[in-house]
DNA sequence: ATTCGGACCTGAAAGC
DNA sequence: TGCTTTCAGGTCCGAA
């Protein structure tokens, strides 16, 4: 599920919501995201990271369920509750997140349009969905976002990043904004498991175009979206629109 | 350097 | 009504 809209979404609301609250004597100060980890800082210079892999949930007060797998207590009685059905995700108590915030390229949402450039130069013998995938390269965009970020750039998934030219590589860059902002402030998306810090679902799944849409219209031209597996992940595309 | 398959788990939906 | 298969917002590892 979470990628970066769905981080970010839940940091924001997380950061009105618990910072200056005390667990176990330690203040919480700041409430951050690096690419898709969640990270709470402490008083005492600790930090509790979080990765919510596919089916993470953290919900302030959220009612404990069978698939909750921690929760945390602050000293008014407020709490904050782990949940996650596929058990994938994971939490830990660091003394400094300098090594766990090592090994991603640039935020997505930071990144210069020349940083990108460098980068398709370096890694032109791949293919661009995976490439927009690679935390390495550029952190936080995940399986739904790649998807729409290529239709709107209507660029086909397999495209060899080699064969981009400047045009192509600037709508890139663009969506990879456009598509990223809109989703935040639609709270991101929720498929199915998804839920922002106050357990609600997040509101962009009716704006997807292409992602989870095998079979149906192009809304731009009317041909059947296609599903295919491309780095063992689902791409989905316009045939028409994004052609190779 | 890149791609592929499998691994980690659970549960919902679709197929037969 | 079952029983089986497929699929899922992520990442990591080892093998071609």
């Amino acid at each position: 599920m979470p990628e970066l809209p769905e981080v970010e979404t839940i940091k924001r609301q997380l950061a009105r919501k618990v910072i200056g609250k005390k667990l176990r004597n330690r203040k919480i100060t700041n409430v951050r995201r690096r690419a898709k980890l969640l990270i709470i800082d402490f008083s005492d210079n600790s930090s509790l990271i979080f990765h919510l892999k596919l089916t993470g949930q953290l919900i302030f007060n959220g009612k404990p369920s069978s698939s909750t797998r921690k929760v945390f207590y602050f000293e008014d009685g407020s709490h904050l509750t782990f949940n996650d059905a596929r058990k994938f995700g994971w939490w830990k108590k660091v003394k400094g997140t300098k090594r766990a915030e090592e090994g991603f390229g640039p935020e997505a949402l930071e990144v210069d349009f020349k940083s990108l450039k460098t980068l398709f130069k370096k890694r032109s013998n791949t293919k661009i969905k995976p490439l927009l995938m690679d935390q390495k390269s550029i952190a936080g965009i995940g399986n739904i976002y790649s998807n729409e970020i290529l239709f709107a750039a209507r660029i086909h998934p397999l495209r060899q990043v080699k064969t981009l030219s400047e045009k192509e590589a600037w709508q890139i860059f663009h969506n990879v904004k456009k598509i990223l902002k809109k989703a935040i402030q639609y709270r991101g998306t929720t498929e199915q498991y998804y839920r922002d810090a106050c357990g609600q679902e997040g509101d962009y799944l009716k704006l997807l175009k292409v992602y989870g849409r095998e079979g149906k219209k192009c809304s731009r031209c009317g041909a059947a979206i296609k599903r295919e597996k491309i780095g063992g992940r689902s791409a989905y595309f316009c045939p028409k629109c994004q052609p190779l």
